[in-house]
RNA sequence: GCCGAAGUGGCGGAAUUGGCAGACGCGCACGACUCAAAAUCGUGUUCCCAAAAGGAGUGUGGGUUCGAGUCCCACCUUCGGCACCA
């Protein structure tokens, strides 16, 4: 009997594989679509960790069964290959960034290829080359002609670490996503995406998701931060009726205000205090302010700070002349960095009153007991209005739309809905990126480059010295002529965010070899959206909400049918290793590759689909590991040892009974389930479990008994193993003499009559303890059932001398006598 | 504080609509094969009781139901996200 040899066969396949190319993307439009796409990765100089094997397996498998099932499918690859780590290696080793990207991305690849994944490489994109990111370019040429993108001046978020700025998205806790430093505020000139726009579109099409993850879309939910209030504008007297303008959930507290707060960068703040007593105080105060790191600012525990302006504004429906202060509880870019203060109702508000002694004034009052008043603390709940003029007696649910409309109708504010999402900043002061294409001339301003000179291309004569953006370095790509006026000019050298490169490759998969345009409409059309996408949670609310961003503006501009690019995600549990996540600093890394050489790549992939659901954390165990290798080599034995079988002429037809028939049962019985598993719910693990039950019966099978079904069954289990573990069946299936791929093979269907069951065994309990089992006709009726198991020796002594109320007959499962 | 997810044997996990809790695997024990071991094949394995009979049992406490891991109420713990958000 041949032995099995994963190494040798693995090799033998996977070059046959690329030989026919047999994964090459099916276009057949008769068949229906399925686009089965992992998150492509970062090309790290590690190569693959246990992360990427475990996303790409699970892909493999949904892809493979979509194939085997008749639909047409697209499963492909790619690198995200624009980042930092290529130029730190730049600046710390002198060594060319884009080499060291395309050296990386090889070994990716090749490794990829090792774990016999079904991707059709011929589509292979990488987002560094030009031929890709010339089409980042044109894309931010359409944001640009559509008044998405624009440059503003603000305070940003910057890292020191990675001398660049972060988006709001890419700071965590005050802290950048990347390198985990503390992020500082800078004032700078930037490029913006209007993502704002989409706010409301972004967290309205959640709710036409419902293959995404309930956590995933809380993420967003949470990150866009929608909430329904008011505007109220206050006029300031003594600045000529210069108005602030607050927002507020609360509008039905607006009688209770006795403060009002700004930001210490709120820009009316220096004409506020101007000549004012505590003039000096607050601005040394608003510096103090600036020099806090986001952490300090804005931890919650924090001490509220704050400073009377000197300055008042004007109540608009009392006219009573309310103090304003300047705080460092309120944020310049949330709302309108401007509060009110009512302490009688907002805990927070209520603080800050008590510490510096300012008026509480109560405007809601409870049903029933009215408040004890000095307050110990602030009424947040429900009630009616008090001291609130024309809508005293009111419900304060009611007086939150009267007073936000009364507002309106008086021009002072309004009902508004406001958000925490921010427009997104995509510049970096970086290299390794996509240049903006945008032009600078003294004469015509802000120029953008034509379409027609696109790409701009990273120049080769730059810096890496680790002080200031390279590309400021190269004067022949910094020098240029105005494309409007032709006079000279200088460019942008702030190249893009990564998040951009990877907000449409998903898009361009569909067509990735165009060189006109991004991609053809109908080309795109014919995929997305994508079936299932599979990526890990850490881009909840990063690359996934700036592709959902892309997908609807490419939408609104005609160039795609969907608004939704993902109609299924799949977010994968991460790999751990002794209750840890795995990292070089823990010690704890299990090394693909060396699994795979080891045991092979099929036994790896086994394990990793087989210890966990999908969605859950795995935790890596090499018992586990061998457990794998032990069942593919059962597996392998079983037919190897039957090898003869398949010589012969398959003997069908014949009239199954005793032990074939029950063979064939549990031989479609797992077809079902493993249809179900894979095609319904992605439960791997339980699919794998139901193989193995299949395998356990067929070592089970007697010698003697009917040879045709344990052929067929053989067969059949193959073909269901293909999807996980695609090199060992395909050498299993040329053992059987089959002379096309395995993989080419048409998912088996379950006979719903195989199914059926002459007998079956049910439980007989009394008051709900089982008390005794009991094999009955499948086709015996209720009362029958009922009437067997009350005739049962055991069941007889049990209910002597009691009562017998009632005899719940469940048919095919169990018979339940209430008995006292 | 708000939002989301999860708590089941020694371990990973299963139980699709309320119907025999613990499938499948790991580990462990025993047996077969072997001079012996490994590999393999088989048997057993939730806990308590020496065994049987019996009892307990899905984070805790209540409830609905003939019947609850599953439904309802109240809580506890863990993990994740957000948070001076006005």
């Amino acid at each position: 009997m041949k032995e099995y040899t994963p190494k040798e066969i693995e090799s033998k396949w996977q070059a046959h594989w690329a030989g026919t190319r047999l994964y090459a993307t099916d276009e057949d439009s008769s068949k229906p679509k399925y686009y089965a796409l992992e998150q492509f990765p970062y090309p790290s100089g590690d190569g693959l960790h246990m992360g990427h094997m475990r996303v790409y397996s699970i892909g493999d498998v949904i892809a493979r069964f979509r194939r085997m099932n008749g639909y047409r499918v697209l499963h492909p690859m790619g690198a995200d290959a624009f980042g930092l780590p290529a130029e730190n290696a730049a600046i710390n080793r002198g060594v060319n960034p884009g080499e060291w990207t395309l050296k990386n991305m090889d070994r990716f690849v090749k490794e990829q290829s090792m774990m016999g994944v079904s991707y059709d490489w011929d589509r292979y994109v990488a987002t560094c080359l030009p031929e890709y990111y010339r089409f980042n370019q044109w894309l931010f040429l359409l944001f640009y002609e559509r008044g998405l993108a624009y440059r503003k001046k603000a305070f940003v978020n910057w890292c020191p670490d990675c001398s660049t700025v972060l988006a709001n998205e890419q700071v965590e806790n005050g802290r950048c996503w990347r390198c985990d430093s503390e992020v500082t505020k800078k004032e700078l000139e930037q490029w913006f995406l209007r993502i704002t726009d989409y706010a409301e579109r972004l967290l309205e099409g959640l709710d036409r998701l419902p293959k995404w993850p309930e956590k995933v879309k809380a993420m967003q939910r949470n990150w866009i931060g929608k909430s329904e209030g008011a505007h109220v504008s206050f006029s300031i007297p003594e600045l000529e009726d210069e108005r602030v303008t607050v927002f507020t959930t609360r509008p039905d507290t607006l009688y209770g205000v006795t403060y009002m707060v700004v930001a210490p960068e709120h820009p009316l703040v220096p004409r506020l205090i101007k000549g004012k007593e505590n003039e000096s105080v607050i601005l040394e105060f608003i510096e103090q302010m600036k020099k806090q790191t986001e952490i300090e600012r804005t931890s919650t525990d924090a001490e509220k700070v704050g400073y009377p302006t000197g300055a008042y504004a004007k109540h608009p429906l009392t006219g009573e002349m309310i103090p304003i202060w300047v705080a460092n509880y309120v944020l310049m870019d949330y709302g309108t960095g401007a509060v009110m203060g009512v302490p009688a109702h907002d805990e927070r508000d209520f603080q800050f009153a008590k510490k510096y002694d300012l008026p509480i004034k109560v405007v809601i009052q409870p049903e029933g007991e009215p408040l004890e008043e000095p307050l110990t603390e602030a009424y947040t709940e429900d009630g009616k209005l008090v001291n609130s003029g024309p809508f005293n007696g009111m419900n304060n649910r009611e007086a939150l739309s009267a007073i936000a409309e009364h507002l309106a109708e008086t021009n002072q504010g309004g009902p508004t809905v406001n958000y925490r999402l921010r427009d997104w900043l995509i510049s970096r002061q970086r290299y390794w990126g996509t240049p903006i294409p945008m032009i600078y001339c003294d004469a015509c301003g802000t120029v953008p480059v034509p379409k027609e000179d696109l790409p701009v291309l990273l120049p080769e004569d730059v810096v890496f010295d680790g002080k200031r953006n390279p590309l400021t370095t190269s004067e022949t790509f910094v020098q240029t002529t105005c494309p409007s006026c032709g006079r000279e000019a200088r460019r942008e050298t702030d190249t893009m965010d990564t998040f951009f490169d990877s907000s449409w490759y998903f898009m361009r998969y569909t067509d990735s070899k165009n060189t006109e345009v991004p991609f053809d409409p109908e080309k795109v059309n014919n995929w997305l959206p994508v079936d299932e996408y599979i990526g890990g949670i850490e881009h909840a609310v990063l690359h996934l909400l700036y592709s959902r961003f892309f997908t609807k503006v490419l939408y609104d501009a005609g160039m795609i049918a969907v608004d939704e690019p993902f109609a299924s995600l799949l977010t994968q549990g991460m790999v751990l290793k002794d209750g840890f996540k795995m990292s070089k600093s823990k010690g704890n890394v299990v090394s693909p590759l060396e699994i795979v050489e080891k045991y092979g790549a099929d036994t790896a992939r086994f394990f990793i689909l087989f210890a966990a659901p999908p969605d859950r954390d795995l935790d890596w165990s090499d018992a586990g590991v061998e457990g794998s290798y032990r069942f593919l080599n059962r597996v392998w034995r079983l037919i190897a040892q039957n090898e003869s079988l398949f010589g012969q002429k398959a003997d069908t037809g014949r009239e199954l009974t005793g032990d074939a028939r029950e063979l064939r049962r549990i031989l479609h019985q797992t077809i079902k389930k493993v249809t179900h598993e894979i095609g319904e719910r992605n439960h791997f693990n339980t699919a794998i479990s139901a193989i193995m039950e299949l395998v356990n019966a067929l070592y089970a099978y007697p010698e003697n008994a009917d040879r045709s079904i344990f052929r067929e069954a053989l067969e059949k289990l193959v073909i269901l193993l293909a999807p996980f573990v695609p090199h060992i069946t395909e050498e299993l299936w040329q053992m059987m003499g089959k002379q096309e791929s395995v993989h080419k093979e048409a998912w088996p269907a379950f006979d719903p009559e195989a199914l059926v069951q002459n007998e079956v065994e049910i439980a007989v309990q009394i008051n709900g303890k089982v008390r005794e089992k009991l094999v009955v006709p499948t086709s015996a009726s209720r009362d029958e059932v009922e009437k067997q198991a009350l005739q049962q020796d055991r069941i007889r002594m049990l209910i002597e001398g009691k009562t017998v109320r009632k005899v719940i007959v469940v048919p095919g499962k169990l018979v339940n006598i209430v008995a006292n």
